[in-house]
DNA sequence: CATGAATGAGCATTCATTCAT
DNA sequence: AATGAATGAATGCTCATTCAT
């Protein structure tokens, strides 16, 4: 499964063999056969993984919220950066759930979904304005974790702390200079 | 072109077969060679159109900056609203430029550089934060529109106009109360 | 069929491709089913009419040896040297209708029986060994005219003179040092 | 292998058809695929085969040379028989290799260097004459036993033996009565 | 548990040739 | 006399998958 990872991960489903799977393996293709189903069903299960591993991480920067360790902002960034030290992680197996498979998109909207539920405690506590579209928000936040993931953290250019920072300074407080 | 790009769209690059574009334009595969030198050049060529026309938008959204219509919000929501309505307009070939290609990533790089020379504008004229990484602002608001054209444009649940408020003055303003 | 010649001499006749002729020859395909029933016809066209001039050039060649010009051997020479030379000017007819045509083996059996007559015309002279089967001999000089032409003709190597002249001699007289 | 020799023999490379070799030989197109990396692969791979045959037969012929075991004529002869028994007992990889590869061109002037140096040998000795070209003798002798072996040998009109020693005192003592 | 050997099904591409104008 | 536009008919090749051992 590793050595499938990297290569979806690598060249995409289409492009990815099972003959060069079962080369890097050093096996031979029937072997591939007797532990998984098809190339479908091992795409699918390192999705599955993702989807898991990210659902769970998610859930849990999401309950660390309750707990007031910080000033509000550090709360959030640190959630954040949890975020993004699991696509740091786990880049080969984010890189097909996230941007390859066609689970992407439900991928994508679970998250989403449990980052609004977690804006709208926010919103409850009454540190965030009322009157925005937390769906958008939450659209949002998963768009920029994901590009910002795809163009600074993978490329090495940015750590996942300093992203988190970053994006959190961004959404909570925005562009306007205090006026 | 278009019964290409729909079925690009449709199915990707790999899934989309000739014989099924050629079948939906009524004509023989022969007849489509005469016109393609082959299925990587008639996918690049709707690239290609999608980058220029996403170039030309950006670009345009870009210098009507300067003239100072409205106030700050409604100028930049009127920019960014060009774009998604960009995306409206061309739903099947944007979905081949910015997410089936492997010339996305370029694309929106090159994006990004365009909205960060942008922000740049607005840091000199003094409206923005000076110490932020604008290189992650850009990236961030690629992310989001991208994001937000999949889940919501193209979903059909709002419009550019809206989306383009909305991700505007959660940029400028953030999510934190007036404190 | 100037230009088919060259095209066919250089790459053979499935490697030659209608549309390269036609685009040579600043016409349109149809132009070409104009004037040639078919690929094959316009292949066979050019065969037949190498395979005319070389009948005829042997046939002059044969009728030659009436006339006693000179000694056997130059006269001989003579004969030969009129073969190259038609080989010469025409190199590309002759590539097709003796080296790459299907007719070839018909075409070089006729020049044989050609030739066959020739000797035996020598061997009624009682110029030749009578004890020899002219049918082999003949066979061998097209083999030799055929093979000497590719290697030392057309390399430029020889001249069609040269060529005759050591050619006669060595059928003539051999090998072997007088003893 | 042997069937598709056959076949190549037969028709030539461009209208032997995979489809067809496979046919004959009870298997489908990807099990070629499997033991041949293309057409042109074991089309090559014919070639080179026959191309070392006759390398090490000529050879073999050319080393033969120095053992005095007969008369001049009978010594030569035996060498030259043994080329044609070559052709005999390969009759389609040499008709593939000799006449129909591109390569043939390149095979036969090999062999001809290989004559030559025989051939030069024989001088040394004092047998043949000094003064003759013998890069165009060579050349000679290996365009007649190609034509020879076409016209005579695989048409069953002679034996290896008896196409040798014509060839040989045609080679030998030419056409001349003795004088 | 593993594999050598094979295949079904498909797919992009080419090229001689023709029809309507 | 000429052509723009098209096509029928192939053909080489690939790859996920399986059977017998």
């Amino acid at each position: 499964m590793k050595i499938a990872a990297k290569q979806f991960a690598l060249y995409g489903f289409h492009d990815t063999k099972i003959s060069a799977i079962v080369e890097e393996a050093n096996v031979t293709q029937p072997t591939f056969y007797l532990y998984f189903k098809s190339k479908d069903a091992i795409f699918q299960e390192l999705v599955d993984l993702f989807k898991a591993k990210l659902h769970e991480r998610v859930e849990q920067s999401r309950l660390a919220s309750g707990i007031e360790t910080a000033g509000l902002l550090q709360r959030i960034a640190n959630n954040i950066a949890l975020i993004f030290q699991l696509f740091q992680e786990n880049e080969q197996v984010a890189r097909i759930g996230f941007f390859l498979s066609e689970d992407a998109v439900e991928i994508k909207e679970r998250m989403a979904k449990q980052i609004e539920a977690n804006l709208a405690a926010e919103v409850e506590n009454g540190y965030f304005h009322a009157d925005i579209d937390l769906s958008i928000v939450a659209s949002a936040i998963v768009g920029v974790i994901g590009h910002l993931t795809l163009t600074k953290l993978w490329a090495g250019l940015k750590t996942p702390d300093e992203l988190a920072q970053e994006v959190t300074r961004l959404f909570l407080y925005g562009l306007i200079r205090e006026h």
